[in-house]
DNA sequence: ACGAATTTGAAAGATTTTGGAAGATTATGC
DNA sequence: GCATAATCTTCCAAAATCTTTCAAATTCGT
Protein backbone atom coordinates (compact mmCIF):
# COMPACT_ATOMS: atom_id res chain seq x y z
CA UNK A 1 0.00 0.00 0.00
CA UNK A 2 0.83 3.70 -0.45
CA UNK A 3 2.33 6.18 1.83
CA UNK A 4 -0.53 8.81 0.98
CA UNK A 5 -3.55 6.03 1.05
CA UNK A 6 -2.31 4.53 3.86
CA UNK A 7 -2.67 7.77 5.96
CA UNK A 8 -5.92 8.46 4.68
CA UNK A 9 -7.13 4.80 5.82
CA UNK A 10 -5.55 5.53 9.02
CA UNK A 11 -8.14 8.88 9.08
CA UNK A 12 -10.95 7.39 7.84
CA UNK A 13 -10.26 4.30 10.88
CA UNK A 14 -9.87 7.05 13.31
CA UNK A 15 -12.85 8.87 12.31
CA UNK A 16 -14.83 5.71 12.78
CA UNK A 17 -13.30 4.50 16.45
CA UNK A 18 -12.50 8.23 17.43
CA UNK A 19 -9.55 6.42 19.19
CA UNK A 20 -7.02 4.01 18.55
CA UNK A 21 -4.19 2.48 19.82
CA UNK A 22 -0.48 1.76 17.91
CA UNK A 23 -1.18 -1.94 17.33
CA UNK A 24 -4.73 -1.52 16.56
CA UNK A 25 -3.86 0.65 13.71
CA UNK A 26 -0.42 -1.27 12.47
CA UNK A 27 -3.33 -4.23 12.60
CA UNK A 28 -5.52 -2.11 10.31
CA UNK A 29 -3.05 -1.29 7.48
CA UNK A 30 -0.93 -3.49 7.43
CA UNK A 31 2.63 -1.57 8.39
CA UNK A 32 4.95 -1.48 10.91
CA UNK A 33 4.55 0.56 14.53
CA UNK A 34 7.29 2.57 12.94
CA UNK A 35 5.34 3.54 9.67
CA UNK A 36 2.21 4.14 11.54
CA UNK A 37 4.44 6.24 13.89
CA UNK A 38 6.07 8.33 11.45
CA UNK A 39 2.16 8.53 9.24
CA UNK A 40 1.04 10.12 12.55
CA UNK A 41 3.23 12.51 13.20
CA UNK A 42 2.43 13.36 9.42
CA UNK A 43 -1.35 13.41 9.60
CA UNK A 44 -0.82 15.23 12.94
CA UNK A 45 0.89 18.23 11.54
CA UNK A 46 -1.87 18.20 9.19
CA UNK A 47 -3.99 18.47 12.03
CA UNK A 48 -6.17 15.87 11.42
CA UNK A 49 -5.48 13.43 14.55
CA UNK A 50 -3.90 14.47 17.70
CA UNK A 51 -1.07 11.54 18.94
CA UNK A 52 -1.31 10.51 22.75
CA UNK A 53 0.43 7.93 24.55
CA UNK A 54 0.14 4.34 22.72
CA UNK A 55 -2.19 5.65 19.92
CA UNK A 56 -4.07 8.34 18.47
CA UNK A 57 -7.55 10.41 18.55
CA UNK A 58 -9.20 12.12 15.67
CA UNK A 59 -9.38 15.77 16.03
CA UNK A 60 -12.68 16.50 15.03
CA UNK A 61 -14.92 13.42 15.68
CA UNK A 62 -17.68 12.50 12.91
CA UNK A 63 -20.17 10.32 14.44
CA UNK A 64 -20.64 7.37 12.60
CA UNK A 65 -23.80 7.54 10.42
CA UNK A 66 -24.15 3.68 9.95
CA UNK A 67 -24.45 2.09 12.92
CA UNK A 68 -27.65 0.11 13.99
CA UNK A 69 -27.96 -0.40 17.86
CA UNK A 70 -24.67 -1.99 19.03
CA UNK A 71 -26.65 -3.83 21.66
CA UNK A 72 -28.67 -5.92 19.40
CA UNK A 73 -27.29 -9.22 20.63
CA UNK A 74 -30.53 -10.52 22.72
CA UNK A 75 -31.31 -13.75 21.00
CA UNK A 76 -29.00 -13.42 18.10
CA UNK A 77 -28.62 -16.64 16.93
CA UNK A 78 -32.28 -17.66 16.95
CA UNK A 79 -32.91 -14.06 15.30
CA UNK A 80 -30.41 -14.83 12.33
CA UNK A 81 -31.86 -18.37 12.12
CA UNK A 82 -35.27 -17.31 11.66
CA UNK A 83 -33.77 -14.56 9.38
CA UNK A 84 -32.00 -17.10 7.02
CA UNK A 85 -35.38 -18.92 7.25
CA UNK A 86 -37.89 -16.62 6.33
CA UNK A 87 -35.70 -15.05 3.35
CA UNK A 88 -35.82 -18.62 2.10
CA UNK A 89 -39.27 -18.14 1.87
CA UNK A 90 -39.57 -15.43 -0.86
CA UNK A 91 -38.84 -15.81 -4.17
CA UNK A 92 -36.63 -13.61 -6.33
CA UNK A 93 -37.75 -10.17 -7.45
CA UNK A 94 -40.82 -10.05 -5.30
CA UNK A 95 -41.50 -6.87 -3.31
CA UNK A 96 -41.27 -7.20 0.22
CA UNK A 97 -42.89 -4.88 2.63
CA UNK A 98 -40.40 -5.20 5.96
CA UNK A 99 -41.66 -3.83 9.30
CA UNK A 100 -39.27 -2.28 11.52
CA UNK A 101 -38.76 -4.45 14.39
CA UNK A 102 -34.94 -6.50 15.18
CA UNK A 103 -36.15 -9.37 14.08
CA UNK A 104 -37.38 -8.52 10.80
CA UNK A 105 -34.21 -6.89 10.24
CA UNK A 106 -32.05 -9.91 10.00
CA UNK A 107 -34.44 -11.02 7.47
CA UNK A 108 -33.36 -7.87 5.28
CA UNK A 109 -29.24 -9.07 6.11
CA UNK A 110 -30.64 -11.96 4.12
CA UNK A 111 -32.26 -10.90 1.07
CA UNK A 112 -29.54 -9.35 -0.80
CA UNK A 113 -29.46 -12.58 -3.35
CA UNK A 114 -32.97 -12.42 -3.89
CA UNK A 115 -32.79 -9.00 -5.55
CA UNK A 116 -36.30 -7.86 -3.88
CA UNK A 117 -37.57 -4.84 -4.27
CA UNK A 118 -38.10 -3.59 -0.06
CA UNK A 119 -40.28 -1.40 1.49
CA UNK A 120 -39.66 -0.10 4.63
CA UNK A 121 -40.02 2.27 7.77
CA UNK A 122 -37.01 1.23 9.13
CA UNK A 123 -34.18 3.56 8.98
CA UNK A 124 -31.82 0.31 9.67
CA UNK A 125 -32.90 -1.76 7.16
CA UNK A 126 -32.99 1.21 4.51
CA UNK A 127 -28.76 1.41 5.46
CA UNK A 128 -28.65 -1.78 5.17
CA UNK A 129 -28.55 -1.28 1.27
CA UNK A 130 -27.51 2.24 0.62
CA UNK A 131 -23.63 1.26 0.33
CA UNK A 132 -24.28 -2.16 -1.72
CA UNK A 133 -27.13 -0.75 -4.32
CA UNK A 134 -27.98 -4.21 -5.58
CA UNK A 135 -31.32 -3.70 -3.77
CA UNK A 136 -33.56 -1.16 -4.39
CA UNK A 137 -34.87 0.40 -1.08
CA UNK A 138 -38.35 2.13 -1.23
CA UNK A 139 -38.58 4.17 2.33
CA UNK A 140 -42.08 5.26 3.55
CA UNK A 141 -42.57 9.01 4.47
CA UNK A 142 -42.87 9.71 8.76
CA UNK A 143 -41.30 11.36 11.64
CA UNK A 144 -38.63 9.41 12.74
CA UNK A 145 -39.07 7.31 16.48
CA UNK A 146 -36.01 7.84 18.55
CA UNK A 147 -33.74 5.14 19.17
CA UNK A 148 -35.90 2.42 17.18
CA UNK A 149 -34.89 4.55 13.87
CA UNK A 150 -38.75 3.85 12.69
CA UNK A 151 -40.57 6.09 10.67
CA UNK A 152 -44.13 6.62 12.22
CA UNK A 153 -47.22 8.94 12.14
CA UNK A 154 -49.44 9.53 9.33
CA UNK A 155 -47.30 10.18 6.59
CA UNK A 156 -45.92 6.65 7.61
CA UNK A 157 -49.72 4.89 7.16
CA UNK A 158 -50.39 7.01 4.36
CA UNK A 159 -47.62 6.06 2.39
CA UNK A 160 -48.22 2.26 3.24
CA UNK A 161 -51.71 2.88 2.43
CA UNK A 162 -50.89 3.54 -1.42
CA UNK A 163 -48.44 0.90 -1.92
CA UNK A 164 -49.30 -2.62 -2.67
CA UNK A 165 -46.54 -5.48 -1.95
CA UNK A 166 -46.12 -9.79 -2.71
CA UNK A 167 -45.22 -9.97 0.62
CA UNK A 168 -45.30 -8.25 4.15
CA UNK A 169 -42.92 -9.47 6.89
CA UNK A 170 -43.74 -8.37 10.16
CA UNK A 171 -42.76 -8.28 13.98
CA UNK A 172 -44.85 -8.16 17.12
CA UNK A 173 -44.79 -8.26 20.58
CA UNK A 174 -46.64 -11.25 21.00
CA UNK A 175 -48.75 -13.77 20.30
CA UNK A 176 -51.94 -16.03 21.74
CA UNK A 177 -54.97 -17.89 20.17
CA UNK A 178 -56.64 -14.34 20.08
CA UNK A 179 -54.08 -12.79 17.81
CA UNK A 180 -51.26 -10.40 17.63
CA UNK A 181 -50.83 -7.89 20.11
CA UNK A 182 -47.33 -4.66 19.71
CA UNK A 183 -46.12 -2.72 22.70
CA UNK A 184 -46.26 0.82 20.49
CA UNK A 185 -49.15 2.17 19.73
CA UNK A 186 -47.79 4.17 17.39
CA UNK A 187 -46.85 1.74 15.09
CA UNK A 188 -50.19 -0.30 14.67
CA UNK A 189 -51.48 1.49 12.30
CA UNK A 190 -49.10 1.51 10.14
CA UNK A 191 -48.33 -2.45 10.45
CA UNK A 192 -52.05 -2.75 9.52
CA UNK A 193 -51.37 -0.42 6.52
CA UNK A 194 -48.70 -3.20 5.44
CA UNK A 195 -50.69 -5.83 6.25
CA UNK A 196 -53.90 -4.21 3.59
CA UNK A 197 -51.22 -3.89 0.47
CA UNK A 198 -49.73 -7.39 0.84
CA UNK A 199 -51.09 -10.77 -0.72
CA UNK A 200 -48.83 -12.39 2.17
CA UNK A 201 -48.07 -11.94 5.57
CA UNK A 202 -45.09 -13.64 7.48
CA UNK A 203 -44.38 -13.01 11.04
CA UNK A 204 -41.45 -13.27 12.63
CA UNK A 205 -41.37 -14.10 16.33
CA UNK A 206 -38.70 -15.84 18.35
CA UNK A 207 -40.25 -18.36 20.52
CA UNK A 208 -39.77 -15.51 23.66
CA UNK A 209 -43.14 -13.93 21.46
CA UNK A 210 -45.01 -17.10 21.99
CA UNK A 211 -48.02 -17.31 24.53
CA UNK A 212 -47.04 -13.13 25.58
CA UNK A 213 -49.47 -10.16 25.00
CA UNK A 214 -48.56 -6.68 24.95
CA UNK A 215 -50.99 -3.70 25.47
CA UNK A 216 -52.32 -2.99 21.78
CA UNK A 217 -54.23 -5.43 19.59
CA UNK A 218 -52.48 -5.97 16.12
CA UNK A 219 -54.55 -8.31 14.26
CA UNK A 220 -56.87 -11.74 14.59
CA UNK A 221 -55.08 -15.00 13.74
CA UNK A 222 -56.97 -14.81 10.25
CA UNK A 223 -54.92 -12.71 8.90
CA UNK A 224 -51.15 -14.55 9.23
CA UNK A 225 -50.39 -16.96 6.06
CA UNK A 226 -47.35 -17.64 7.71
CA UNK A 227 -45.01 -17.73 10.79
CA UNK A 228 -41.50 -18.06 11.01
CA UNK A 229 -39.96 -19.11 14.72
CA UNK A 230 -37.14 -21.06 16.26
CA UNK A 231 -37.59 -24.85 17.33
CA UNK A 232 -37.97 -23.68 21.39
CA UNK A 233 -41.33 -22.34 20.28
CA UNK A 234 -44.03 -24.27 22.47
CA UNK A 235 -45.57 -27.01 20.84
CA UNK A 236 -49.22 -27.38 21.48
CA UNK A 237 -48.91 -23.46 20.14
CA UNK A 238 -47.47 -24.26 17.53
CA UNK A 239 -49.55 -27.06 16.67
CA UNK A 240 -52.95 -25.13 17.06
CA UNK A 241 -51.58 -22.47 15.25
CA UNK A 242 -51.41 -25.06 12.11
CA UNK A 243 -54.89 -26.33 13.08
CA UNK A 244 -55.87 -23.16 11.92
CA UNK A 245 -54.37 -23.53 8.88
CA UNK A 246 -51.13 -21.25 9.47
CA UNK A 247 -47.79 -22.37 8.19
CA UNK A 248 -45.71 -22.04 10.59
CA UNK A 249 -41.78 -22.78 9.93
CA UNK A 250 -39.22 -23.70 12.15
CA UNK A 251 -36.02 -22.65 11.94
CA UNK A 252 -33.17 -25.04 12.67
CA UNK B 1 -2.60 2.44 -27.49
CA UNK B 2 -1.69 6.44 -28.23
CA UNK B 3 0.40 8.70 -25.21
CA UNK B 4 -2.21 10.88 -25.05
CA UNK B 5 -5.00 8.41 -24.75
CA UNK B 6 -3.13 6.69 -22.22
CA UNK B 7 -2.72 9.61 -20.11
CA UNK B 8 -6.44 9.68 -20.56
CA UNK B 9 -7.06 6.63 -19.36
CA UNK B 10 -4.76 7.25 -16.13
CA UNK B 11 -6.61 10.20 -15.24
CA UNK B 12 -9.62 8.45 -15.24
CA UNK B 13 -9.02 5.60 -13.81
CA UNK B 14 -7.71 8.01 -10.97
CA UNK B 15 -10.54 9.73 -10.75
CA UNK B 16 -12.06 6.84 -10.03
CA UNK B 17 -10.16 5.63 -7.22
CA UNK B 18 -8.31 8.70 -5.79
CA UNK B 19 -4.64 7.14 -5.88
CA UNK B 20 -3.17 4.57 -7.46
CA UNK B 21 0.07 2.59 -7.21
CA UNK B 22 2.23 2.78 -9.70
CA UNK B 23 1.59 -1.34 -10.43
CA UNK B 24 -1.84 -0.88 -10.24
CA UNK B 25 -1.48 2.30 -13.02
CA UNK B 26 1.01 -0.08 -15.25
CA UNK B 27 -1.38 -3.00 -15.48
CA UNK B 28 -4.40 -1.09 -16.06
CA UNK B 29 -2.78 0.80 -18.61
CA UNK B 30 -0.51 -2.23 -19.51
CA UNK B 31 1.99 -0.49 -19.88
CA UNK B 32 5.90 -0.35 -18.21
CA UNK B 33 6.00 1.52 -15.18
CA UNK B 34 8.82 3.81 -16.86
CA UNK B 35 6.02 4.50 -19.13
CA UNK B 36 3.56 5.05 -16.95
CA UNK B 37 6.36 7.41 -14.81
CA UNK B 38 6.43 9.61 -18.04
CA UNK B 39 3.24 9.69 -18.13
CA UNK B 40 2.56 10.86 -14.56
CA UNK B 41 5.46 13.51 -14.85
CA UNK B 42 3.12 14.66 -17.22
CA UNK B 43 -0.18 14.70 -16.27
CA UNK B 44 1.94 16.55 -13.23
CA UNK B 45 3.20 19.56 -15.06
CA UNK B 46 -0.50 20.26 -16.19
CA UNK B 47 -1.54 19.87 -12.62
CA UNK B 48 -4.32 16.95 -12.73
CA UNK B 49 -2.37 14.84 -10.41
CA UNK B 50 0.52 14.78 -8.19
CA UNK B 51 2.80 12.23 -7.80
CA UNK B 52 3.96 10.69 -4.39
CA UNK B 53 6.27 8.02 -3.70
CA UNK B 54 4.85 4.55 -5.24
CA UNK B 55 1.98 5.79 -7.10
CA UNK B 56 0.12 9.10 -7.53
CA UNK B 57 -2.93 10.53 -6.36
CA UNK B 58 -5.72 12.81 -8.37
CA UNK B 59 -5.71 16.46 -7.25
CA UNK B 60 -9.21 17.51 -7.52
CA UNK B 61 -11.01 14.71 -6.72
CA UNK B 62 -14.61 14.58 -8.29
CA UNK B 63 -15.58 16.51 -5.65
CA UNK B 64 -19.41 15.18 -6.03
CA UNK B 65 -21.64 17.16 -3.45
CA UNK B 66 -24.09 14.17 -3.11
CA UNK B 67 -21.59 11.42 -2.72
CA UNK B 68 -20.82 10.01 1.06
CA UNK B 69 -17.91 7.54 1.52
CA UNK B 70 -15.86 6.92 4.80
CA UNK B 71 -12.91 8.91 3.41
CA UNK B 72 -14.83 12.18 2.58
CA UNK B 73 -12.13 14.34 4.26
CA UNK B 74 -12.51 16.47 1.22
CA UNK B 75 -12.42 20.16 2.50
CA UNK B 76 -13.42 18.71 5.87
CA UNK B 77 -12.55 21.86 8.01
CA UNK B 78 -14.55 24.29 5.72
CA UNK B 79 -17.63 22.20 5.19
CA UNK B 80 -17.38 22.34 9.28
CA UNK B 81 -16.84 25.98 9.39
CA UNK B 82 -19.68 26.27 7.30
CA UNK B 83 -21.77 24.21 9.05
CA UNK B 84 -21.46 25.64 12.03
CA UNK B 85 -21.80 29.57 10.29
CA UNK B 86 -25.27 28.09 8.73
CA UNK B 87 -26.46 26.38 12.27
CA UNK B 88 -25.71 29.91 13.87
CA UNK B 89 -28.14 31.74 11.53
CA UNK B 90 -31.22 29.65 12.20
CA UNK B 91 -33.39 30.29 15.58
CA UNK B 92 -34.56 27.60 17.79
CA UNK B 93 -37.21 26.05 17.76
CA UNK B 94 -37.29 26.63 13.69
CA UNK B 95 -38.76 23.91 11.30
CA UNK B 96 -35.76 22.90 8.72
CA UNK B 97 -35.75 21.79 5.77
CA UNK B 98 -32.07 20.08 5.19
CA UNK B 99 -31.48 18.76 1.92
CA UNK B 100 -28.95 16.03 0.88
CA UNK B 101 -25.64 16.48 0.19
CA UNK B 102 -21.68 16.18 2.22
CA UNK B 103 -22.02 19.98 3.07
CA UNK B 104 -25.31 20.21 4.81
CA UNK B 105 -24.67 17.32 6.48
CA UNK B 106 -22.90 19.14 8.79
CA UNK B 107 -24.90 21.91 9.28
CA UNK B 108 -27.68 19.53 10.55
CA UNK B 109 -24.46 17.92 13.10
CA UNK B 110 -24.54 21.21 14.79
CA UNK B 111 -28.00 21.72 14.70
CA UNK B 112 -28.56 19.94 18.24
CA UNK B 113 -29.20 22.86 20.29
CA UNK B 114 -31.44 24.15 18.62
CA UNK B 115 -33.89 21.84 18.99
CA UNK B 116 -34.95 22.71 15.22
CA UNK B 117 -37.66 20.23 13.41
CA UNK B 118 -35.54 18.69 10.61
CA UNK B 119 -37.30 17.60 7.85
CA UNK B 120 -35.03 15.38 5.22
CA UNK B 121 -34.37 13.20 2.17
CA UNK B 122 -31.10 12.33 3.44
CA UNK B 123 -30.76 9.16 5.38
CA UNK B 124 -27.33 10.15 6.87
CA UNK B 125 -29.04 13.16 8.13
CA UNK B 126 -31.97 10.87 9.57
CA UNK B 127 -29.24 8.54 11.18
CA UNK B 128 -27.39 11.37 13.03
CA UNK B 129 -30.52 12.10 15.46
CA UNK B 130 -32.23 8.60 16.16
CA UNK B 131 -29.99 8.02 18.98
CA UNK B 132 -30.35 11.26 20.49
CA UNK B 133 -34.07 11.55 20.51
CA UNK B 134 -33.73 15.51 21.21
CA UNK B 135 -34.02 16.73 17.60
CA UNK B 136 -37.62 15.66 15.82
CA UNK B 137 -36.72 14.24 12.80
CA UNK B 138 -39.39 13.91 9.47
CA UNK B 139 -37.78 12.03 6.72
CA UNK B 140 -39.84 11.85 3.06
CA UNK B 141 -40.42 8.85 1.78
CA UNK B 142 -38.99 7.86 -1.60
CA UNK B 143 -36.83 5.39 -3.10
CA UNK B 144 -33.38 4.92 -1.49
CA UNK B 145 -30.75 6.01 -4.15
CA UNK B 146 -27.43 3.83 -4.19
CA UNK B 147 -24.73 5.23 -2.19
CA UNK B 148 -25.68 8.47 -1.96
CA UNK B 149 -28.44 7.63 0.87
CA UNK B 150 -30.97 9.96 -0.49
CA UNK B 151 -34.51 9.40 -0.92
CA UNK B 152 -35.56 10.48 -4.67
CA UNK B 153 -38.55 9.98 -6.77
CA UNK B 154 -41.70 11.01 -6.96
CA UNK B 155 -43.12 10.19 -3.49
CA UNK B 156 -40.13 12.10 -2.06
CA UNK B 157 -40.81 14.98 -4.83
CA UNK B 158 -44.59 14.48 -3.11
CA UNK B 159 -43.89 14.59 0.28
CA UNK B 160 -42.06 18.13 0.28
CA UNK B 161 -44.94 19.54 -2.09
CA UNK B 162 -47.20 19.10 0.92
CA UNK B 163 -44.46 20.29 4.15
CA UNK B 164 -43.81 23.82 4.86
CA UNK B 165 -41.03 25.15 6.34
CA UNK B 166 -39.63 28.00 8.21
CA UNK B 167 -36.36 27.56 6.42
CA UNK B 168 -34.75 25.49 3.79
CA UNK B 169 -30.77 24.69 3.38
CA UNK B 170 -29.73 23.10 0.33
CA UNK B 171 -26.56 22.30 -1.41
CA UNK B 172 -25.54 22.17 -4.68
CA UNK B 173 -22.60 21.20 -7.54
CA UNK B 174 -21.77 24.86 -8.75
CA UNK B 175 -23.04 28.66 -8.58
CA UNK B 176 -22.13 31.33 -11.18
CA UNK B 177 -24.25 34.31 -11.75
CA UNK B 178 -26.51 32.47 -13.79
CA UNK B 179 -27.68 30.28 -10.74
CA UNK B 180 -27.29 27.47 -9.23
CA UNK B 181 -26.57 24.00 -11.06
CA UNK B 182 -26.22 20.44 -9.58
CA UNK B 183 -25.57 17.20 -11.16
CA UNK B 184 -28.11 14.68 -10.50
CA UNK B 185 -31.29 15.76 -12.37
CA UNK B 186 -33.17 13.41 -9.92
CA UNK B 187 -32.63 15.84 -7.36
CA UNK B 188 -33.19 18.77 -9.08
CA UNK B 189 -37.47 18.00 -8.89
CA UNK B 190 -37.15 17.33 -5.18
CA UNK B 191 -35.11 20.23 -3.96
CA UNK B 192 -37.30 22.85 -5.92
CA UNK B 193 -39.98 21.50 -4.03
CA UNK B 194 -37.69 22.18 -1.08
CA UNK B 195 -37.20 25.60 -2.06
CA UNK B 196 -41.03 26.38 -2.92
CA UNK B 197 -41.81 24.88 0.71
CA UNK B 198 -39.85 27.16 2.43
CA UNK B 199 -39.85 30.86 3.64
CA UNK B 200 -35.92 31.76 3.63
CA UNK B 201 -33.66 29.24 1.51
CA UNK B 202 -29.98 29.51 2.74
CA UNK B 203 -27.18 27.72 0.41
CA UNK B 204 -24.24 25.93 1.49
CA UNK B 205 -21.44 26.34 -0.86
CA UNK B 206 -17.69 26.06 -0.39
CA UNK B 207 -15.84 28.09 -2.40
CA UNK B 208 -14.93 25.05 -4.83
CA UNK B 209 -18.88 25.39 -6.08
CA UNK B 210 -18.02 29.05 -6.79
CA UNK B 211 -17.55 29.62 -10.65
CA UNK B 212 -18.29 25.88 -11.69
CA UNK B 213 -21.32 24.55 -13.10
CA UNK B 214 -22.78 21.15 -13.36
CA UNK B 215 -24.92 19.45 -15.55
CA UNK B 216 -28.54 20.65 -14.43
CA UNK B 217 -29.99 23.56 -13.73
CA UNK B 218 -31.42 24.13 -10.30
CA UNK B 219 -32.80 27.79 -9.71
CA UNK B 220 -31.55 30.95 -10.87
CA UNK B 221 -30.00 33.60 -8.24
CA UNK B 222 -33.35 35.35 -7.33
CA UNK B 223 -34.57 32.13 -5.22
CA UNK B 224 -31.77 32.44 -2.84
CA UNK B 225 -32.05 34.71 0.30
CA UNK B 226 -28.46 33.52 1.82
CA UNK B 227 -25.41 31.62 0.74
CA UNK B 228 -23.06 30.54 3.45
CA UNK B 229 -19.49 29.46 2.33
CA UNK B 230 -15.78 30.06 3.54
CA UNK B 231 -12.86 32.53 3.37
CA UNK B 232 -11.46 31.08 0.16
CA UNK B 233 -14.46 32.27 -1.91
CA UNK B 234 -13.73 34.33 -4.73
CA UNK B 235 -14.12 37.82 -4.14
CA UNK B 236 -15.59 39.51 -7.29
CA UNK B 237 -18.39 36.72 -7.17
CA UNK B 238 -18.57 37.20 -3.61
CA UNK B 239 -19.34 40.89 -4.29
CA UNK B 240 -21.47 40.58 -7.27
CA UNK B 241 -24.04 38.32 -5.51
CA UNK B 242 -24.29 40.40 -2.95
CA UNK B 243 -25.07 43.44 -5.15
CA UNK B 244 -28.00 41.26 -6.34
CA UNK B 245 -29.21 41.55 -2.82
CA UNK B 246 -28.32 38.40 -1.55
CA UNK B 247 -26.57 38.08 2.27
CA UNK B 248 -23.35 36.18 1.66
CA UNK B 249 -21.92 34.56 5.16
CA UNK B 250 -18.38 33.83 4.96
CA UNK B 251 -17.73 31.26 7.77
CA UNK B 252 -14.31 32.05 9.97
C1' DA C 1 10.71 1.97 -48.18
C1' DC C 2 14.26 4.62 -45.69
C1' DG C 3 16.11 7.57 -42.23
C1' DA C 4 15.13 10.90 -38.51
C1' DA C 5 12.62 11.79 -34.47
C1' DT C 6 10.14 10.20 -30.85
C1' DT C 7 8.67 6.80 -27.63
C1' DT C 8 9.32 2.77 -24.99
C1' DG C 9 11.36 -0.67 -21.79
C1' DA C 10 15.04 -1.97 -19.03
C1' DA C 11 19.22 -1.43 -16.18
C1' DA C 12 22.32 1.19 -13.01
C1' DG C 13 22.94 4.31 -9.54
C1' DA C 14 20.65 7.82 -6.33
C1' DT C 15 16.99 8.67 -3.14
C1' DT C 16 13.25 7.67 -0.14
C1' DT C 17 10.75 4.73 2.78
C1' DT C 18 10.37 0.95 5.87
C1' DG C 19 11.15 -2.11 9.88
C1' DG C 20 13.71 -3.11 13.72
C1' DA C 21 16.86 -2.11 17.73
C1' DA C 22 18.97 0.74 21.31
C1' DG C 23 18.47 4.25 24.39
C1' DA C 24 15.35 8.03 26.30
C1' DT C 25 10.94 9.24 28.06
C1' DT C 26 6.49 8.72 29.97
C1' DA C 27 2.80 6.17 32.46
C1' DT C 28 1.48 2.73 36.15
C1' DG C 29 1.43 0.07 40.44
C1' DC C 30 2.79 -0.35 45.05
C1' DG D 1 8.85 8.08 45.44
C1' DC D 2 10.69 4.33 43.19
C1' DA D 3 10.72 0.38 40.32
C1' DT D 4 8.68 -1.58 36.39
C1' DA D 5 6.46 -1.66 32.15
C1' DA D 6 4.98 0.49 28.23
C1' DT D 7 5.72 3.76 24.80
C1' DC D 8 8.38 7.08 22.22
C1' DT D 9 12.45 8.91 19.65
C1' DT D 10 16.59 8.28 17.19
C1' DC D 11 19.43 5.79 14.28
C1' DC D 12 20.78 2.38 10.77
C1' DA D 13 20.55 -1.23 7.38
C1' DA D 14 17.44 -3.32 4.03
C1' DA D 15 13.89 -2.81 0.76
C1' DA D 16 11.32 -0.23 -2.33
C1' DT D 17 11.00 3.46 -5.40
C1' DC D 18 12.77 7.19 -8.28
C1' DT D 19 15.86 9.37 -11.74
C1' DT D 20 19.00 8.98 -15.32
C1' DT D 21 20.73 6.81 -19.17
C1' DC D 22 20.74 4.11 -23.31
C1' DA D 23 19.51 0.83 -26.78
C1' DA D 24 15.52 -1.14 -29.12
C1' DA D 25 11.03 -0.26 -31.00
C1' DT D 26 7.72 2.66 -32.98
C1' DT D 27 6.08 6.55 -35.52
C1' DC D 28 6.47 10.11 -38.93
C1' DG D 29 7.81 12.60 -42.96
C1' DT D 30 9.41 12.24 -47.43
Amino acid sequence: MQAEERQAKIAAYLQKVEFASLEELSQEVDVSQSTVRRDLTALETSGMVRRTHGGARIVNPRSDEFIFSARDTHQLTEKEAIGMACAHLLQPQQSVIIDAGTTVYHVARYLEEKKPQIITNSLPVANLYTASGQVEVVMSGGVVYPRLGVLVGPLAVESFSKIHADVAVMSAGGITMEGVTNSHGLLIEIQKAMMRGSRRVIFCLDHTKFGRQSISFLCGLESIHTIVTDHQAPHELVAALRAKGIEVVIAP
